[in-house]
DNA sequence: AATTAATGCTGGCTATTGAACGGAAAAATG
DNA sequence: CATTTTTCCGTTCAATAGCCAGCATTAATT
């Protein structure tokens, strides 16, 4: 049985029994204990479970069930390698901006050991995420909520945006391209990242392999405003080139699977 | 079974009964009183309990407010009374504010049928159930999590309230009395509900009977400020005169014999 | 062969629980 | 109302189970 297999059917019984005992998935599994314990640190810092003494607990926190589940079920395997890199580029302490997009919310609740953040965010599923994390400060932008989303957006929203300043804007796009640069398939969720990219000392833009090369319908910016571009596995020597030769930090998952 | 797991069936069970007694869990865990205790001891330390001679009782206390996901769970009887009444109160095409209370959530799910509301409120938890109504527009204060809520509040919040203007402000309280008015507990939440209240036409507060006679730490208003009270059941003659005397349209469930 | 991830093992450490006991609070008694 | 009895509480101590970190081993991959 694969490690990865074993994790999920951990999972799955969490979810259906609440809790699982240590020592009954050992049993179980045949494995030792320790091995569980590992497997339940990677779901805690999935923000899946919570450790307890004994066993774990599923993280009701992020149970409530949302309307949307639709896009957030697909490619959650990338998601969650460009949200391990995201974590190697956040500190303790700092101020960071979030987007609505499904790879921002992996990424905050891989943050969520991190101490003392300052999150301003336009998601509505990171604000409900984040709102059990002791000792973060979490803003919302307010504004309209888009249809068919959890996206705050609108005047609003870009407004509250251009009145902070943080260390970091990490957000996600629809398209990233040489010469068409950063874009996104809709008008309100490209100003609010806009905004986001202007009030950031940095600019971190995650993207996933299926993004690349893609041209969206309005532009956010060109690539050379990027600091860091985060995906999953590495690029083909184009994109490494194009890359360099905008001045981007290119910064990818290490342990990934090339592909299939 | 594992000792987190007991502790929030015990913290369950407190909700439900208003008191627990030692001796009883001892029993129905199978573990020694002194573990019960122990138990009992920690949430005692969260606030969530008083440990008594014997056993312990819910914290209730006006001035502190419970995590959300608890409170969530409490009243429910009366909060969907009380829902109903809004549900008269609100017509299609209505705008409204909501506040951040566990009514509100009530009263904005009882209204999910009505047509073309524009919804502005500092509810989390109002956006995520509003979302997926289709002709709605909702609207988000933005502003700071408050912590362990899902209340948005501070003044940016409390800025955006005050740019807008609708018809009716539904919002709930701590305590409602002859003399000191509308109160609540944190001045956080009093500063959104007051701005709500000025930037509505109508004023509607929603208060179950625990409310009546209360006087929490801050004051929102005064009693004649109030448009409509509603309730979930009919209050005494003396709340009845009250009500007559500032001025305020009492509304509560018909299910008491009363010629109206 | 070298690298890396996964797993197992060891030993020291911590959390949870139960038992014991003195003392405090409630209840019973006169 | 004072005294006795009972019940309950808090503390301490010990035992056990579980945890963590580091290192060794194995298996898979390059």
């Amino acid at each position: 049985m694969l490690a990865i297999e074993r994790k999920n059917e951990i999972l799955a019984l969490l979810q259906q029994e609440k809790s699982v005992i240590v020592a009954e998935l050992r049993e179980r599994y045949g494995v030792t204990e320790e091995t569980i314990r590992r497997d339940l640190d990677k779901l805690e810092k999935e923000g899946l479970a919570r450790k307890t003494y004994g066993g774990a607990v599923l993280n009701e926190s992020l149970n409530t069930d949302l309307p949307f589940k639709i896009r957030k079920r697909a490619n959650v395997e990338s998601k969650q390698y460009i949200a391990e890199i995201i974590n190697e580029l956040v500190e303790d302490g700092d101020n960071l901006m979030l987007d609505a997009s499904s790879t921002a919310v992996y990424a905050a609740k891989s943050l969520k050991h991190k101490k003392n953040l300052t999150i301003i965010t336009n998601s509505v599923e990171i604000l409900l995420d984040a709102a059990d994390v002791a000792g973060w400060r979490i803003l919302s932008t307010g504004g309209s909520l888009k249809e068919g989303s959890l996206a705050l957006v609108g005047y609003q929203a870009v407004n509250m945006i251009q009145s902070y300043h943080v260390d970091k804007a990490i957000i996600s796009c629809k398209g990233i391209d040489k010469h068409a640069g950063i874009t996104d398939s809709s008008e309100l969720d490209m100003q609010i990242k806009k905004a986001m990219l202007e009030a950031a000392n940095q600019s971190i833009i995650m993207a996933d392999r299926s993004k690349w090369g893609k041209v969206a319908f309005t532009k956010i910016c060109d690539l050379n405003h990027i600091d860091y571009l985060v995906t999953e596995s590495e690029p083909d020597a184009q994109w490494l080139q194009a890359c360099e030769d905008a001045g981007v930090t290119l910064r990818y998952s290490q342990t990934s699977m090339e592909d299939k």
